[in-house]
DNA sequence: TGATCCAGTTTTTTT
DNA sequence: AACTGGATCA
């Protein structure tokens, strides 16, 4: 550990990956292996070498890693040749172009787009504005959201988008009653959004690779400029993405791909880990390198780990290993029910913290989302300090409303943004009102002055947006669309909310620097592609919990993985199709959170779990019985007695 | 128009 | 158990 933590040395593997900048590299990198260290030295090598840091791209998988990569890489920067990292900072084109994938897109439409007619200032819509829209869209076309579930066909959608498909070639292939229908909504879908000049995330990407496919100048713009690229988490990529990296590659051929199969989590959307294993057929002469051993666990969590992944048959096999020594057992804990499981974390949790173990190195991660409330519960009770990574900040209604309003001010088209505002505060705009108003209908006298003042207000804010920096603009429509006082209605509620609009204040602030429209405009895109772990505002001293999604790339000295029953996780969903693989990313899925801990693992199940408001009896997930007995431990004592 | 009530649905994971 | 959307009423 020392030897790789500390300040130069890294070992063969790593030095092999960071040296070998020209051409075509593959890094397989197991969990903890310290790829993020090799990218971090190797673009810095680069850098020493002589490229210019504008030449260099690095696709992270979220803005998190993106955030860690450039600090991480300013530093060691400014160690090797002794600069001054504040004057790097301020001039951008000193540092390499860092971010997710859908960032990245957004940044080239931006500035390339026109030609495929997207204007520079659309907008970009959530998950939830798109769901929004498919109903619409499903009404309008006088179809029963009942037979046809509006998520399910956004599902298709989304599916296809991301695996390149169009609508033409789509409804040629589209025989059956439902893929008929899904074309109807999606050409009505994708109308809605041309209308508002508005991209949803998957449109972002294909958009890009069809900018880049349809238009040579601009693809050799784009190569031109970035002669040396990285892509992280590549065994979690799409067609899509996978296109966009091939597409900017081809040229110089300096590709570093870093990933391991092992922990491919996003198949469900559309990630495809056959990308890593193709891409020695797309670049024969690839250069190989595996990284295997691991900084991170003790050899009897990676023994745990390595038991689970074995029985995998879609994998290269590998194998982790770690010098540091074997550490205590893993801890497995059989609860009643949930309440009894989350009183035995929390309990732990404050035991732990008294050996000294701080709460910041703790975390509780579990499958799904709604696990998290009977443990926040136990742990509110035993005052101990936590931090849900759950909703994101931007989804936050509150926080929606005040974006839309600036959304509207650079977008004047965008219709969605305009319908979740027209009536937010209330000012008398019912759903019949919005309804003409979006459709252009004549209006009556009253309703045309109602109108009238909707959009001078808008045309304040606008005005306020092109001359105010970001953090003044924000103030100032909290305060002009009468949102501050709606919220301030004295309710504990409304408290809360004012309190998420005044950090979105303070979030604004970070772009104050900017001339005016464009601090707003940087602050929306950069909301708009945000993860939930991306917006929490880092509060040291407490424990996380978030699923073991949320909880990739992440590690912690004592990591609690509760909830392990069969049903729950491994997950059994109802989507039959290619069970076993499902099967195999479940089990991919423990592994990683396995690999999140340092030093201590707790595991736990409750037989009874209620779902719904509806009691289950679950036996014990299939994982416990992978792991070899001597690395487990036992049931430890019950540690309070339940009431 | 907007508040309130009831029925039905929800939870897999997320940029 | 909690949240949504639709229906109903003031």
């Amino acid at each position: 550990m020392a030897k790789n933590r500390s300040t130069g040395s890294l070992n063969k593997a790593q030095e092999g990956a960071v040296l070998a900048t020209d051409g075509p590299i593959l890094i397989a990198a197991g969990a903890g292996s310290g790829k993020t260290r090799v990218l971090v030295h190797r673009i810095a090598h680069l850098i020493e070498l002589g490229v210019h840091p504008d030449a260099i791209l690095a696709i992270t998988f979220t803005n998190k890693a993106a955030e860690e990569m450039r600090s991480r890489v300013t530093k060691l920067i400014a160690k090797n040749m002794n600069r001054d990292i504040s004057s790097m900072h301020r001039d951008s084109r000193l540092m390499p172009w860092v971010g997710t994938f859908h960032s990245f897109a957004a940044y080239i439409l931006r500035e390339s787009g026109v030609s495929l007619g997207i204007p520079k200032s659309f907008s970009i819509i959530d998950e939830e504005d798109s769901l929004a829209l498919i109903k619409e869209s499903l009404r309008e076309l006088e179809l029963d959201p009942k037979q046809f579930e509006p998520r399910r066909i956004r599902g298709v959608i989304s599916r296809k988008k991301n695996e390149l498909e169009t609508i033409e070639r789509f409804r040629i292939k589209a025989l059956e009653y439902f893929p008929k229908v899904v074309t109807q909504v999606w050409e009505h879908y994708d109308e809605k959004l041309k209308k508002s000049k508005a991209l949803d995330f998957d449109d972002l990407l294909s958009y890009s690779v069809k900018l880049l496919a349809d238009f040579p100048d601009t693809l050799d713009k784009y190569q031109e400029r970035w002669k040396y690229i990285h892509i992280d988490e590549y065994q979690d990529t799409n067609l899509v993405q996978y296109h966009l990296t091939l597409l900017l590659a081809k040229k110089y051929r300096n590709i570093c791909a870093v990933g391991d199969i092992d922990q491919a989590i996003y198949s469900w959307r559309g990630a495809d880990f056959r990308n890593i294993l193709h891409f020695e057929r797309d670049w024969p002469d690839a250069k190989l390198i595996t990284l295997e051993e691991n900084y991170r666990s003790t050899q009897l969590i990676l023994n745990a780990a390595n038991a689970i992944i074995v029985k995998n048959k879609f994998r290269v096999p590998k194998n982790l290993y770690s010098r540091l020594e074997s550490g205590s057992k893993i801890a497995l804990f059989e609860a009643a029910e949930e309440n009894e499981e989350a009183l035995f974390i929390a309990e732990l949790i404050g035991r732990l913290h008294k050996d000294g173990i701080k709460f910041t190195d703790m975390a509780v991660l579990y499958r799904t989302n709604f696990q998290s409330r009977v443990i926040e519960e136990k742990l509110l009770e035993l005052n101990i300090p936590y931090q849900v990574i759950g909703t994101k900040f931007y989804e936050r209604r509150e926080i929606k409303d005040a974006l839309a309003y600036l959304k509207i001010a650079l977008n004047h088209d965008d219709l969605i943004s305009k319908k979740r505002i027209l009536n937010m505060p209330p000012r008398g705009i019912g759903k019949v009102l919005a309804v003409r108003i979006i459709a252009g209908d004549e209006l009556s006298p009253k309703d045309q002055k109602k109108t009238d003042e909707f959009n001078s207000l808008i045309e304040k804010i606008k005005n306020s947006a092109s001359k105010t920096k970001a953090s003044g603009v924000i103030k100032y429509l909290i305060k002009e669309t009468g949102l501050e006082d709606y919220l301030n209605d004295g309710t504990e509620d409304g408290a809360m909310r004012l309190a998420n609009i005044e950090e979105l204040v303070s979030l604004g602030s970070r772009h104050d620097s900017k001339e005016p429209p464009e601090g707003i405009s940087t602050m929306l895109e950069e909301v708009a592609l945000m993860s939930a772990e991306d917006t929490m505002k880092k509060e040291e001293n407490s424990v996380k919990l978030m699923t073991v999604h949320a909880a990739k790339g992440l590690e912690f000295k004592a990591v609690f993985v509760a909830g392990l029953e069969e049903g729950l996780f491994p997950h059994h969903s109802i989507l039959g199709e290619e069970m076993e693989m499902r099967d195999e990313e479940e089990r991919r899925l423990f592994y990683v959170a396995l690999t999140r801990a340092k030093e201590k693992v707790f595991l736990s199940y409750a037989i009874f779990r209620t779902i719904f408001g509806e009691r289950k009896i679950n036996r014990p997930s299939t994982f416990l019985f992978d792991i070899p007995e001597d690395l487990l431990e036992k049931a430890p004592e019950k540690i309070i007695t339940l009431e």
